[in-house]
Order: structure tokens, then sequence, then C-alpha cells
DNA sequence: CCCCACCTTGCAATCGATTACATAGTGATA
DNA sequence: TATCACTATGTAATCGATTGCAAGGTGGGG
């Protein structure tokens, strides 16, 4: 085991004192310019790195985030990540991943991570957290080093980022009426999750103001998997009276539900035309390349990261951006066109 | 802001010393039973939690591992960090993430993570680190806690987990062979990875095992991506006498494959049988469903992390297993046929 | 009754970097 | 030349938990 050398090595090297060597280091202005150099030379003779347990022990601080997800195996998340990352280690943070189902089952309270020096702040991307645990987060004077990222939680007040979730469901709706569709559907996300409700409160809310029909099972309730998508299809098939166009509210619904119709020949977008939503990577390679909005979510991570390492590194500055919301676009593929 | 309580808050309460709070949290056993109590009751009413920070200074340890992927925003991954993190956080451990690409363009360092006590192990999913990166890393006293998982270097000694790739390309090649096929194909990864070669290989060796005829243009070069697919589905589209069976060295290449040919009016399997690897979560939902070779991606990483702790806990235990290979298994649906 | 072994607890050094405060040195100004 | 302002550097306390060593206490054996 090679010992890595420390400051008081570096100090030794350069003859300086290892306050010295620690303020050329963080702060190379107020030391001199001859000081300097000796320093840098002897930094580089011992190969002297900075020991991160000391230094945050000294400056209660971890240089670290922690980010939470809902289920680690979700391949939704990983651009999101990238995104977070890239700007956390930017700024010489480390990223540290936990998901709410493990550390739920491991008895771990999720402030701990605040508490016990672990954690800097965390990006939440979980709206779907227990109420207690939200009221113990909120509680905490730490409430403002916590971010929600894609969803939130209603009535907490927690900074947060999410995509235009209404918008894009109107865009949606409206791109099926525009190709002549007046029979629309939708296949929901979980209801117990606050995606699943705005999107499915904005289709109501749309369909309404074109004065559309809405019969009450043209609302198909799922969840975001594919799984839920197949089970929706094969609602769609039941029906007397189909509707000729449906709106799901995630991808992986949709190819549930295409891949289930296909499975039983009908035809996408022949006998029905199918829209997702999140255009995540495999939407366009699936067959037929799937209509979708797209949420950026390279920059839903970043935003979130920027916003978060923002409150922490001046917490008591009062911050413009308390919810950031990121745009989405309609992307037209070949999964809608006219009804037949 | 909250004063969090520390061991001095905890012993003045029980009125002993730190030293023996200490004692009490992290080995009960030799302290007395009226003590333990004291001591608990204490914890309980400050609310102590343990300063991590100052934990891993003194005792030299980070408590945490890092894993290392090349591209954070490919969805292959996830469920091999949900299996680390599932092991890791049940002793007590975090989980760092970075990518490769990003050290690599921050100018950082891999081996500082170890070096600066960022990191007390860490698990790479990228076999293709540079070689001055690998030397610097195989050099370093601390190869012994490094870990390969998936992917692995040739010729450095690094302890690894990978799962059977020749063994499930020869079944790949075998389940094709028993349906009728003798002119297979191959869509191989890129060949500047470890796995791509290696399923290659293998590819060619039981082909020759069993007398079968291979041209030199039924092996088709790739990545493991969607768009590498596509462009093999045109190549095998452009030859005259074309192969009836195609193995992928990749779930996603088969799907890239699969659309290309459907937007040519080519059906699967019907016109040519075609295969996957890694059997993802899509396969099973893709139209049609995906013959695969099933690697179970939560084992390897549990079975990574596993490893890993051991060399952590007793560094100098010489340990039984130095690679891990794990089974793979054929999964067939619906993708494969007896030739036309 | 003394000695020794053993169990329990406390004292205090330690991990390595940061930083408030003190001090030495330099040059300018009156 | 005395004084002041300012810069550059050193001294030493500090962050909070762990742990080697020493000491106090208890009980059994001789």
């Amino acid at each position: 085991m090679v010992k890595t050398s420390t400051l008081q090595d570096v100090a030794r090297v350069a003859k300086v004192s290892t306050a010295t060597v620690s303020r050329t280091l963080s702060n190379p202005d107020v030391v001199s310019e001859s000081t300097r150099r000796r320093v840098s030379e002897a930094v580089k003779v011992t190969g002297y790195r900075i020991n991160r347990a000391a230094r945050n022990l000294r400056t209660q601080r971890s240089h670290s985030v922690l980010v939470l997800l809902p289920d680690l195996a979700n391949p939704f998340f990983s651009a999101i990540l990238e995104g977070i990352s890239r700007i956390l280690s930017r700024q010489g943070y480390s990223m540290l991943i936990a998901s709410t189902k493990q550390v739920h089952d491991s008895g771990e309270r999720l402030i701990d991570y605040l508490d016990d020096a672990r954690a800097d702040g965390m990006i939440v991307l979980d709206g779907g957290l227990d109420t207690d645990v939200v009221e113990m987060l909120s509680a905490a004077s730490q409430a403002e080093r916590i971010l929600f990222a894609c969803e939130w939680v209603d009535g907490a007040n927690f900074p947060s980022v999410r995509c235009e979730n209404r918008k894009g469901t109107r865009t949606a709706v409206n791109h099926l009426h525009g190709l002549g569709h007046t029979k629309i559907a939708h296949v929901t996300g979980p209801m117990d999750n606050v995606l699943g409700q705005t999107r499915k409160e904005a289709f109501v809310a749309e369909l309404a103001d074109l004065s559309l029909e809405l019969k009450p099972e043209w609302i198909m309730t799922g969840d975001f998997s594919l799984a839920a998508g197949c089970l929706a299809a094969q609602e769609w098939i039941a029906m007397n009276d189909r509707p000729t166009a449906v709106f799901c509210a995630s991808d992986q619904l949709a190819m549930g539900f295409i891949a289930e119709l296909s499975r039983h020949n009908f035809k996408v977008p022949n006998n029905v035309s199918v829209m997702g939503f999140d255009d995540i990577d495999l939407a366009e390679q699936f067959i037929p390349p799937l209509t979708s909005i797209r949420q950026d979510r390279m920059m839903i991570g970043e935003t979130a990261a920027k916003m978060l390492m923002e409150r922490i590194v001046t917490p008591d500055k009062e911050h413009s951006v308390h919810a950031a919301v990121l745009p989405v676009s309609l992307v037209v593929r070949e999964s809608t066109s006219p009804p037949p």
C-alpha cells in the first residue's frame, strides 16, 4: 500500500507551512508568485492528492449530491442522470445514486443522507414518496437543498424542474384532432402519480375545449409500463365503438399497446393512430416509428443540477427560479395518420 | 440550520465518555448491558446521526464505491446498477456513478477516486479504457480494489465478472442450426470491444465445428447500436446469396436490423430468422418478440458488488474467485423459425 | 487477605485539511 | 525617521469519530 502524501509532505518539500499550501491550492491569488511556483512544484514531486474526507470534515461539505430514483432499472432516467452528472462533475461534485424503494426497504431514512453529511443536497425523481417522508423533508431546514425533477409533490414547496406536461398533452390531442380524429382515447399513467394525473386532466380539458365526445371507457387507467399498454389494447379491442386514436401517457405504454394490437392483427396507424409521451430513444426505431411528445431528458438533468448547485453554494440567497418548466415538442412519425 | 448532534452530545446526555458511545454503536458487545441502554436512550433523545466525513477521515475509508460506465445514457446498464446498489446499501456503502467519457473529458484521472479517498473501490463496466489508464490502474497498489464487470481488459489481471459469452454464442448458433438453417450470418459488436471480439470468435468457431459454410460477407461489422443494425440490414438486402438466419451481437442490433427489413417489406422470421444477445426488457415486447440469449444483469451487478466488498473488507486475504462467469440461457421467441 | 485475571470505561492522540488570528516584512507618507 | 497600510506567511485550534493504552472495579483462587 503506497502511502499517499499529505499537505504536510508538500509543505515540507516546498519549505512553507501547510496553511500556505492549502491557500495556494484553493485560493492562489493570495500567495506570492514565487511561493506559488515552489508549491506547485512540490505538489508535482510528491504526487499530492487532496484527502476529501479531511476536507469534507473541516468544511462541513460532502461535495456530493444524492440522486433518488423510483427504480434504478428504469431506462427512462439514464439520460437525466447523464445531464446531472455532467454539471456536478464540472463543479468537482460527485453523484450518489439510490432508489427510493431500496432506501425504504433498508430502513434508512432519506433525511439521513443530509443529516449525516453524506450529501449536500438531493435531486428526487420520484413524486410518489410517502407523505410522512415528504413532511419530514419539508420540515427540515434542508428543504432548500432538495429538488424535485420530472415529478413533484403537490402541496409541498420544494424547488423543482419539470416539463410542460399540460401543453404537451394538449399538443398531442391537437395533433390527432388535426388529422381528423374525433374519437380519441387515453391510456393514463398510474393515477397515484402526479404526471399521470396531470396528463389525464389536461387530456380531459383539451377534449372539452375542442367539444369532442369522451366516453368514460375511453379513459383507460394504466401505469407507465409496456404491460399496461397491452392490457389497454385488449380493452380497446373489446370496445363496440372503438376510438380511432389513442394518446398514451408514455412511450412504453404506446409500444405495449401497439405490440398487443399487432398480435391480434390490427395495424397501426391503419386501424388506429397511437401516440406516446417522452420520446425515448427507442421510439424512433419502433415499428411503426412512434409519434410522441419529446422531453429533453438531458436538459432536465442539467437544469436540475444547476439549480441545486446554486442553492448549495449560496444557500441564503433568494433564487430567481423556483420551478423551472422546460419545453416539450411534438415529434410526428408514422404511428399516427388520418382516421380510416 | 439545525445543528445535528455529535458523539459529544450523546456522551453528555448518557453521562459516559465519547469512547463508550462510539463503542456502543460500532461494537455493542464490549459494553455492559446497562450502559448500552443508557446510550441507546441518549441517541434517541438527541437524534444523533453519525458524521460520515469524520468517520471516513479517522478510519481511512470512504464507505463508497465508484461505478464507471462507458455511457450513462445507455439503458443496458440500469439493471446492473440496481444489483450493485442493492448489495452496497446492505453493507452501509454508497454508490458513486461516473462515466468514463466524462471523467476523461474533465481531465480527472480515474485513479484519483481511489487516491483522494473518495471511493474504496471501483467497478468498471467499460473494457475500452485507454491502455495508459489501464496500465496506471494495474500498477497501482489498489489494483485489487478495481473490478471489471460485463467487459474486461485482455492482458490485465483485474478481478472480473462476466457472462458466458462463448457458450451463449454457441447456443445461439446451435438454435438456428437446429431449426434447419445452414446459411447463418453475424452482425458483430464493435471490433475494438472485447465482447464484440469474443462473440465473433465464438461464432466463427461454432460454424467451423458444425462444418457450415461462412462467406466473408456474412460477417457484418457493427457496434451494439440500433443504427448499426439498420446498416447491416441494408447489406443483407443487397446480398445475392442471402443467409437465412442472422445472429446479432446485441438485442439493439437485432431490433435495428428487423426495423430496417420491415421498412423494405421483408418479414421476420418468414424471410429471415434474427436473434439478439442480452435479452433486454424490450426484447419480449418487440414485434416480433425477439429470440435472444439472456444474461441476468441484476445478478452481474450483485456478484460484482459482493466480490468487490470482500476485497475491500479483507484486502489481504486470498480470494477464492478471481473471475466469476455467470450462466446465460436461450430464450426462444418468435423472431426465429425454420428457414423458408 | 492478597494477587491476578478480566471486564468495563475513560483519557487523549489521531486522521488531514482549513482558517481565524497573529506576526513579520515592505514600502509609502507625513 | 516614525507611523500606517497592506501583503505574505506561520501558528495553532478545529471539524467529529475512533482506538491504543491505562486504570478502576469485581470476583475467584490460593
